[in-house]
DNA sequence: CGTTACCTTGATATCGTTCAAGTACCGTGG
DNA sequence: CCACGGTACTTGAACGATATCAAGGTAACG
């Protein structure tokens, strides 16, 4: 329960649901299942039979050369969907693993068919949670390719950190990050090595401290500032209460929208 | 019009348009506009008024660091879109400049969200255009964080061959890239001069060869096989003349689609 | 024919990797 | 209660891939 929670709270930044949505989104969350850590969901290159929300836990997707070596795309928060491209790519672009135990909801991709032939405004808010997983994308390519090695753990972080809190599960600068230096280090590009020095790096400056998986973000602003956070892409903008999408999509919109 | 056949040879991989659906695209395309080279589309963080097609020409997605170091998120070519996020984020995540003289199509966000009422099977399709973006971004990703300079010069040539090849711009293994050094190393998370270095030893070992901005792919097989490229997400996998997207929406599909 | 954009090459510097050894902690079985 | 082994992390030393700095070359263009 408390993981639909999570996704409806996410969804709030940027639409509130009709009725006859919610009803859609509670079909769409019905198929529960609980699984455990490390779990595999999605293989890169094998086909694509579901998609999922993530209701509770951390997963990350990933992907891996022939060397063994492995790049951390994104990480998958509570509220996020997993593979919901399955309705119009056949073969899974990249792996999904969870990271903890987790609750899934699963649809097939019939259902992402359906609710863009029912659902424009939920068709709009998907297409919203996939803008938002490209900017995340474009912003850690920015990090892998042009940020030195403190910055990209800096900014990697405060990321996560802003996620969390928007779906109530970080305040404060505290939060807990089921990740070691393994994971960090795919996701970042980095030695697992240059990853542990580079937290000592972040403690000394008083910016960001790391025990065992509980991470403190000491100094948030000048932790921003320094990384050129920009969270543009989280809806911090929209100011509380309002949300970008109205119900329903206004008349003048439709008239001569080209 | 020969730029409006590159977004439909496109499409066509994922979908064929009905009468309905090619009214509503023409009508999309229908606000043209020529474009010098070096021209500003989108400024990251910045309003973000309108979404565009690309008919004819290069541009780049980019982000940029305050030391004035710049990544390049990804190539933009003929029959993609640039911005389609316009009615879903208020401000641009990355901003978007022409390489060359460009022909675009211009429509406004509320055109989107339109297709989105009326056409669900249009909107299946822009949802497989961002997923195919996705899919290049995880690639690059992987790049930048796990491979050596020469695969990253070597995958990211194929990738741009391949795209090029589906909407008839490259064929036999030679294209023109209107990149120069400074671009490709800003999209690969290089110095210039690396990159200089590194297509020396592509030459040399008989793989790829750039003469000015004439790229040839000397063995593509190899260059494939030792850069671990997988086409997947360019939709190679369906067969000519069959598309993953039948019309109309199976009635079965929509019966009990969860 | 000088200027500019683009590229190449050499020398040196640096950030991050790899290898290797060691520590801390935790759960398990004796 | 302790020995044991495993996982996760840390630290040092050497190495390597790529960056930076600097100089020079070529071709296009006014």
């Amino acid at each position: 329960m408390a993981g639909e929670e999570r996704f409806f709270q996410k969804l709030n930044a940027f639409l509130e649901p009709s009725p006859k949505e919610l009803a859609f989104l509670t079909q769409l969350l019905k198929r529960q299942r609980q699984c455990a850590a490390n779990e595999t969901l999605l293989v890169q290159g094998e086909s694509h039979p579901a998609s999922f929300v993530l209701l509770d836990g951390w997963a990350v997707r990933h992907k891996a050369l022939a060397s063994g070596r492995r790049q951390i795309l994104n990480v998958i928060l509570p509220g996020d969907f997993i593979g919901l491209e399955a309705h119009v790519i056949a073969q899974a672009p990249a792996s999904a693993t969870t990271l903890t135990a987790c609750t899934l909801a699963e649809f097939r991709p019939a259902a992402t068919i359906r609710m863009l032939a029912e659902q424009p405004r939920l068709a709009a808010a998907v297409l919203w949670a996939t803008a938002r997983e490209e900017a995340f994308l474009g912003e850690r390519l920015l990090s892998l390719g042009r940020r030195p090695a403190i910055d990209r753990v800096g900014n990697f972080f405060v990321e996560i950190y802003h996620r969390l809190r928007l779906v109530g599960l970080a305040d404060g600068g505290t939060f807990v990050a089921p990740l070691n230096l393994d994971h960090i280090a795919d996701a970042l590009g980095l030695s697992m090595v240059h990853v542990s020095r580079t937290f000592g790096r972040l403690r000394h400056a008083k910016l960001l401290l790391r025990r065992g998986q509980s991470i403190s973000i000491l100094d948030l602003p000048a932790l921003e500032k320094r990384t050129e956070f920009d969270g543009l892409y989280l809806g911090r903008r929209i100011p509380v209460g309002e949300r970008y999408l109205r119900a329903p999509f206004s008349a003048d919109d439709l008239k001569d929208p080209f």
